[in-house]
DNA sequence: TAGATTGTTAATCGATTAACAATC
DNA sequence: TAGATTGTTAATCGATTAACAATC
């Protein structure tokens, strides 16, 4: 029971990334662009943009290509950018703070409503005119508060207890920092993680796989 | 004139996870393990996992299976983590300081040298006992303290800039925050990309398909 | 209408899985 | 030796690219 059945993950990968550069596009006021023209800008082939969208729809036309604002309204619909789920922060360490400043979640279909962290010296601080909870009232917080998603910024030694946790109050979709496999343990969530030493070590592999001598 | 030649993208993306795995077993006292059983543990097939380790070498010993520890070391000097490429950050905001204060460099085959900044307010203190320097003086830096890699945690409209300067100063290795892309403007380059903005569309992608009504 | 460019089918390429001989 | 499990080749599956008829 899918809206869309099928889509492939390189696909909707590349999904955010033809939203950027339509954005681009509309704040340099071009108003129709060919999948040609887009893939000489993206780095990618034209069949392949083509090929991409018509996942979900034609929504070009012969001979002229594609309205730049209108492929980027309805990109944006695909990616489910025009919902507001409702977001919990776990863990307001320099990471969870960073996120919690750093990202615009209202133009991503988010809505940040709650900070929690077992810190005494940071329950009661604000971020982002959000209040830090203790993490001991997350069950009362979600029970009082609709939640849609929790977001892991937790040491992965905390991570199992956190995530059984907002499991069991029905919290099943999870934008996950740690640096814990939560997709292991249960089959019935959605997880997106960022994994930002696996990110490193692919960089270190990079640069040691051009540079080294073969041994 | 690469290290290993051929190597394609979802085969490196997958060793830091199976470095990640075998460290775990290492913290559990485990010797020995067979692809099978690891399969099991990572949600993988067994195949997958002998081929991809076979496109760097015979780890394995037929009827035994592999040992932990060395296969962790093999996957540690595969990605390259016995390196320690200077890197230094450019941009010390939320998200820059978090970077700076939560990963461990060391383990991943880098060293921070230098933080940068162009906020007046920020340079003189300190992230990690790294002092935070003027962006001006990022030239006369690079030219006496050998560095290897950048980390963008600027904004995008910032991004182009700096990059430029970067790459005069034979920087030419990025981890890259910064919602730009890098990789269109220059191609003899190695970039990492970590586009949080992406991975929280594909969230909210993922949530909208498993939830909304067909329509 | 003629030119351009899409949507879509077919061909190719690459990655994953299956099978099994080699061998510890 | 017998059992287990690898390394590797072959088969399958999926994603990308190419081609072209449809059509704006």
């Amino acid at each position: 029971m899918h809206k869309y059945e099928n889509i492939s993950a390189p696909v909707i990968k590349r999904l955010p990334r033809y939203y950027r550069f339509l954005g681009e596009l509309i704040a340099k006021d071009v108003t129709r662009i060919s999948s040609r023209e887009l893939s000489d800008k993206m780095g990618l082939t034209a069949s392949q943009i083509r090929q991409d969208l018509n996942c979900f729809g034609g929504f070009g036309q012969q001979g002229y290509g594609y309205s730049v604002q209108s492929l980027y309204n309805e990109i944006g619909h695909i990616l489910g950018l025009d919902h507001l789920y409702s977001a919990v922060l776990i863990g307001a360490g320099n990471l969870g703070k960073a996120v919690a400043v750093h990202m615009s979640f209202e133009k991503r279909g988010f809505k940040l409503i709650g900070i929690f962290d077992n810190d005494k010296n940071k329950i009661g601080t604000t971020i982002r005119d959000i209040p830090v909870t203790d993490l001991d009232e997350l069950e009362a917080f979600c029970t009082e508060h609709h939640t849609d998603v929790a977001i892991f910024c937790v040491p992965k030694t905390a991570t199992p207890e956190i995530a059984e946790r907002l499991y069991r109050l029905g919290v099943k979709n999870y934008w996950n920092f740690s640096h814990y496999d939560l997709s292991i343990h249960y089959s019935d969530i959605i997880v997106e993680n960022v994994h930002l030493n696996d990110s490193l070590m692919i960089l270190c592999y990079k640069i040691s796989d051009a540079n080294d001598a073969p041994n």
